[in-house]
DNA sequence: ACACGATAAGACAGCGCTGACATTTGTGGT
DNA sequence: ACCACAAATGTCAGCGCTGTCTTATCGTGT
């Protein structure tokens, strides 16, 4: 067991001959060091195994980290997934790197973790908002640390944001099956977020609205017990009298729900859902999709955007949305 | 604007009038203060906004900081995700947070990226080996850092290790095929990570020896080019002459190509993957299964049991697998 | 031979925090 | 009244690094 501990500059220092300052001249790259100084600098180093603590380093620079915390509800969900690996992708190229934390969905959580974070002096601070209320994030805002609201606006804190075209991406995908002659249309979301499932419920309100629809209650299949499955509010709509002759769907987990439930439905129920999935391709499901790495990409950027100059007003980005029709949302009502 | 800046231990001392020590002691959570103290300390605390600096806490606590790393290779792949989860939500138990890093599943980046997460002080590092060889964290892990490799044992490392029941999953899904009556099984793998493929290759090859199936080459697709997809290489099975009967998919890609190709296929042939996946309980795709999530968690698990005991003798572990019949796998050869 | 600027290297303090140790204050026993 | 002892608080140095300033060294033009 070898019980030698961590070389630190000094020792390397020593090693070489040198003063402890020019070998963090060597390491943080500033010229002024001659090659062969440099040379023995890192051999010396090699030897000692000696690795820069960029704790020490990030200290003494003034205290902030090179990392960027995203905040997320929940892991499982490939869609953060998704937005994270956008973050980090965009982030690694400015040399910063990301740290996640969760929340679990939990509003009660969601300061608390943050706190954590930002007690870790994190250059800045991306995330889904889950509480009702950022307004605890405003002093840190203040500070310097950008703080940007990812998928949601934050609420009560003035924030950069992106969202997703969430109301036209809906709108959208009505439009385009009452143009096909469909005029009962059900919603079906899961418990989803409430800004998201809210803008995509006025879109879809709005599309009918356009073509004379106006009291679309009955079509609406808004649960937010998480323990009504998507499949089943699915059932609940086909099963009604009169039932509609399409369903849009108001997340991936709708989606997946109506997939195993409209599979071999006859007649045929007219299906669009929201946000691509794999295999959505293969099974002719009709979508309306985003570059979901996109989105994390673009609240990368703005993290970076305002590091670079925090004077600027904030911003509220919006990916824009496509329908893509693979056939299972060109299906024409019954006659 | 806002220019104050962040206040430290002795700016809420000043105001609290105390010494920073004592401010020290209520933030550390540390006893011997009384509550009159405290209270008084915690309301100049709030007044200053204060947050304390974990980077400072850190360093001076010896250097290490509380979070651990993972580096992966491609976010893009869910079955890293859900592996991630699993270690987030272990180390969020013991107050750990983890930043992730990509390779972008290129092997000279390994070290780059790994150095990087070095310097920043993770208490742990688990990774997904990519390059060949992981000597190069030796005098790491002689430091103390406990070194976990995922999915894939180390190369030329002694560490602890986290990999699935390759070999047997794959078997056991090979033999419940032949005892259906199939011997001719093929055998697809988009590019995979060398390690699992191989394992599972022989796993393949085991189970068609048992019934004296000996030569398994033409039925072997592992295309290691990456512009090969995964539903070309079912494709070519399928279209040469006297085509298996039943096929086996070595990772998720290949279930992905897999499904596209055989939905329609007359007559029906029969097929397993590995990895579960979403819509595969109702596309009745049989799978080898196994808990991603327990993947990470017990990665994690063994960072931390080697926190607290380095001296342990390294461990190597397996999550086991097993084999859910949906359908797609119990169709008889044709006779 | 001399002054002069450029280059290389070092001395020193201090980022924000906490460990080790020192000091003050309060309490109870005799 | 005195001492022993615990609780509450303070002093000080230093974790590993780098910014600022200072000092030594060298080549160049006149």
């Amino acid at each position: 067991m070898n019980t030698q501990s961590r070389a630190t500059l000094a020792d390397v220092a020593r090693l070489a001959g040198v003063s402890s300052k020019t070998v963090s001249r060597v390491f943080a790259g500033a010229g002024n060091v001659s090659p062969e100084t440099r040379e023995r600098v890192l051999g010396a180093a090699k030897r000692l195994r000696f690795r820069p603590n960029n704790l020490a380093r990030s200290l003494r620079r003034g205290g902030v980290s090179n990392t960027v915390a995203f905040v997320i509800g929940d892991l499982r969900n490939p869609f953060y997934f998704h937005v994270a690996a956008g973050i980090e992708r965009e982030l690694a190229e400015s040399g910063l790197t990301m740290v996640l934390a969760t929340t679990d969905d939990t509003p009660e959580s969601e300061e608390i973790v943050v706190d954590a974070l930002l007690a870790q002096r994190v250059r800045a601070l991306l995330l889904i908002p889950v509480a009702d209320d950022q307004s605890y994030l405003d002093g840190e805002r203040q500070l310097g640390t950008p703080v940007i609201s990812v998928d949601r606006p934050a609420r009560n804190l003035l924030a950069d944001s992106v969202v997703l075209q969430n109301r036209q991406g809906m709108a959208d995908a009505v439009r385009s099956l009452t143009a096909l002659g469909h005029r009962k249309i059900g919603f079906v979301s899961n418990p989803s977020a409430m800004y998201t499932l809210r803008e995509r419920l006025a879109g879809y309100r709005e599309a009918l609205r356009e073509v004379g629809v106006m009291d679309t209650a009955r079509w609406e299949r808004v649960d937010d017990d998480p323990a009504v499955s998507a499949e089943q509010a699915v059932r609940a709509l086909l099963d009604q009298a009169d039932p509609p002759t399409a369903i849009v769907g108001g997340n991936n987990r709708a989606s997946a729900g109506a997939v195993r439930v409209l599979r071999d439905r006859e007649p045929a129920v007219a299906f669009i859902g929201f946000d691509d999935f794999e295999l959505a391709d293969a099974l002719g499901i009709s979508v309306v999709a985003y570059d979901t790495m996109e989105l994390g990409r673009t609240a990368a950027r703005l993290a970076l955007e305002r590091l670079a100059d925090p004077s600027e007003f904030t911003k509220q980005l919006e990916i824009p949305t496509r329908l893509i029709h693979r056939g299972s949302g060109e299906i024409p009502p019954p006659r």
